[in-house]
DNA sequence: GACATATATTCCTATATGGGAATATATTTC
DNA sequence: GAAATATATTCCCATATAGGAATATATGTC
């Protein structure tokens, strides 16, 4: 088997850079496919591919205006992500204190060290 | 130019829905290959090659013990997958809220409606 | 050292990709 | 309807898969 479509789901479409990019660009406002171009100095065709697979996940809105198409993040299909990668959130927190923890814990073997010694020149 | 390696960073890595049940798996606590093999009911060079991908991005630690490799994973590695998505937080909860609002405006509409056509009646 | 067990690697193949270039389609304007 | 503009699609290709099968490597046990 080859690897996943990247209009497979949001996690396969967001892995592309590029995407992510465009999605963040889009994410407060709508903009026409020539604003992206421009924005993010990319190619038309290559804009328009990349919109095709955010649109097939459902990662962007569009609506016509004239000839213009109007692409808008939907943030919503996103909440998967967030909510899979908030899974490890408790953890991350939990490594990081238990490595301050061993940070804290070498601070007093030193303190203990240098106690220790002083009380030997005496 | 083709897709971006599996390996080239967590987003990536997480794309393969396998890779994402090992990191559940070994979220709390350590395992070796065979046991996610048996847990995960895959082939177990199928289970080792996503190991070193998601060890090539960082996303698990490995230590031996005899024959066995322990791995466990380094949740602080999705920190940047979380915040990413998590900067779209505050976007899909305004859409919530004004799909919410647009359907209390519905239900104030067929409110006035009924009572207009009550009203009709008298 | 021979053998068993645990894990990693290699070779294979069908499949999908992203970008570049060229072209097609749709819409407005005149 | 012809020309101009905006966007989408098609064709091409180098590249990287994921899984299956077979094999290699490493470690422990006797």
């Amino acid at each position: 088997m080859a690897r996943a479509a990247t209009t497979s789901d949001p996690f396969n479409a967001v892995a592309e850079p590029r995407r992510r990019q465009i999605l963040e660009c889009l994410a407060n406002e709508e903009r026409d496919v020539g604003q992206i171009v421009i924005a993010l100095r990319l190619e038309q065709p290559s804009v328009s591919k990349h919109l095709k697979v955010l649109h097939k996940v459902g990662l962007v809105r569009v609506r016509r205006n004239g000839r213009h198409m109007l692409y808008k993040t939907n943030a919503q299909a996103l909440r998967p992500l967030h909510e899979w990668t908030g899974f490890f959130e408790k953890l991350w927190t939990d490594q990081l204190s238990r490595i301050k923890d061993r940070a804290e814990q070498k601070e007093l073997e030193k303190l203990y060290m240098k106690e220790t010694k002083e009380k030997g020149k005496e």
